[in-house]
DNA sequence: TATTTACCTACTGGATTGGTAGTATAATAC
DNA sequence: GTATTATACTACCAATCCAGTAGGTAAATA
């Protein structure tokens, strides 16, 4: 399951670019807008600073603006810098040890099908994407 | 991420399809081939009875049998079984309360679409599936 | 110098994971 | 009816992860 960071980093990154405006915007706005505590985000942050999805600015007219343009970041890169792996199982995962029974295990290659799917399904999306979409597009009859 | 829970299921079904000869097939003998502790698919099997997936009986000659063919199980079955919930983030769980933030949440749609992937990956395989596919089938250059 | 903001570290309560231990219950063989 | 085999149930446990909170530091600006 994708737990907040991921979630609350991919809205974070929809809401600087949708407020987007060539300068630094703070925290505590992006907190009011999204709902989300400062002091969580304030815990998400350097991690997308780290993988330059974003850029920090210290002080007064400080605060954090896209390093890109919102079609330029998928949704992939956002998730995986937040969660760290999407491994949907621990035998796949980054620092995972091999397992014994890989070699004889039938379940083993849908995993990595499935571990596929997953990946193009959010590296097909963009930022830029999110912002279009609108939940009303989900209503279906 | 799919616990242990969900992919013992798996092999434990797998395996009792591949052992089947119309008996009750004890979980000692599973145990030992899958090297899973006879004590934690203990813990698996009863919900897996619950939603009859098998069958168990007890005493001597018992064990546990499939309850219809194994191309007549979905992957997708066995996981919600073993797993409850396939819900990829919590505000589409099962008992989750709605979210408040719902009607204007720019990534709701994309949740919705991702489990919708996510269970159509599981639906479209059966445990017939599984017992054909070999590791091999992976290995690509 | 004061204010604002990012950044860092440590802590916490609660839930989940991945089991194990022990016992009860049911079915069969003798 | 007793022994054996096997499922089923309940309780427990250590470790990890989640979702935050608290408090302080560092940098930039006014």
């Amino acid at each position: 399951m994708i737990s907040t960071k991921g979630r609350y980093a991919l809205r974070i990154m929809i809401d600087l670019a949708e407020h987007r405006n060539g300068g630094f915007i703070p925290m505590k706005e992006v907190a009011a807008r999204q709902e989300i505590s400062l002091k969580y985000i304030e815990r998400i942050m350097p991690v997308l600073t780290k993988n330059n999805l974003v850029k920090g600015l210290h002080g007064k007219g400080g605060g954090y603006q896209l390093t890109r343009e919102p079609d330029e970041y998928t949704v992939l890169e956002v998730l995986q810098a937040a969660e760290g792996d999407l491994a949907p199982v621990s035998c796949l995962g980054q620092n995972a040890e091999p397992c014994p029974r890989a070699g004889e295990c039938r379940t083993l290659p849908m995993w990595k099908e499935y571990y596929d799917t997953i990946r193009s399904f959010f590296e097909g999306r963009t930022i830029a994407d999110l912002m279009a979409s609108s939940p009303a597009d989900n209503y279906v009859i």
